[in-house]
DNA sequence: CCGGTTTAGTTGAACGCTCAACTACTGGCG
DNA sequence: CGCCAGTAGTTGAGCGTTCAACTAAACCGG
């Protein structure tokens, strides 16, 4: 308290600004499209991504969590609603009574698989054809950077 | 149709993992803090700030969209929840009959200058704290370029 | 000045997320 | 062993966003 507050200079305003209005732009065309072609948000198109990624295409719902970067409500909510599209089925955790594990279905990957094209072809267009190759490693490493510090803070 | 699909690469798929880590969990550390600290989620203080920042603290409600990147819908309805907190009131507008105009009211201007000077310190912390000054500089580079793109397409 | 098209803004339902409270189980320590 | 703090996950209420449908007024060509 009592302390000034480190106001942001006209040049840092100009960046706070800019990124806010391409990283929520991204986000929301990305989400608008996917929602559009395949019928589900972002959020849940990358539940479906880790848990096709994940051995037996199975994974403890914290892990999955972890993964997604979600609390473990939100994602106790889309696991519900991804269990009631079909593609996605719980099942008792074998070493702990306590936990659940979520199976990507057949019908599930069949969705992914049918969304991942527009998906990806929208990242690129949106993202990565946007900028040079030099920008994109750019930012890499300031998103690495950023990830990092938000995690140890 | 038919054609092959541009798949990511293993850096661009870092890249793009990345930037979702970063951006996602930098909007929601600030939501949070936003939310615990001052009561209000990112997306209204925002709109608070774009009217602090007009003439006679006034805008019409499709500039105001604009500016805060928002659907007229959402605003309407973020409006009405502002506007029953006591932060925001609802005019006519005299050149145009189907218009409205927000006004930021004294309880509005005092709130949003009580969740400032948290906010930005949060913005510091997050962000701005963790970058190079060149890093800052390549960010607001790609943002820009990055916003401009999806207003173009 | 009339009729059709745009533009401004609102509304309600459906949906996803957050928060806090809750159940059930585990793991460690006395 | 028995207790108890911590962990896994769920639940329901409340809120914000989206989408589509809607009203009303402005604009524009004939």
């Amino acid at each position: 308290m009592g302390v000034m507050t480190r106001w942001l200079d006209p040049d840092e305003q100009r960046t706070w600004r800019a990124f806010l209005a391409a990283s929520r732009g991204l986000m929301d065309a990305l989400d608008r499209e996917l929602q559009r072609d395949a019928g589900m948000p972002h959020a849940y198109y990358e539940i479906l991504v880790r848990l096709s990624e994940a051995p037996e295409r199975r994974l403890r719902m914290s892990e999955l969590a972890d993964l997604t970067g979600s609390s473990r409500s939100r994602l106790s909510h889309a696991v519900a609603r991804l269990e009631s599209s079909g593609w996605v089925e719980r099942e008792e955790c074998p070493t702990d009574r306590r936990g659940q594990v979520a199976h990507l279905t057949d019908t599930g990957f069949a969705a992914l698989a049918a969304a991942a094209p527009g998906h990806v072809e929208g990242v690129r267009r949106h993202l990565f054809d946007a900028l040079t190759p030099s920008q994109v490693d750019q930012l890499r490493r300031i998103s690495e950077t950023l990830a990092d510090h938000l995690t140890r803070s």
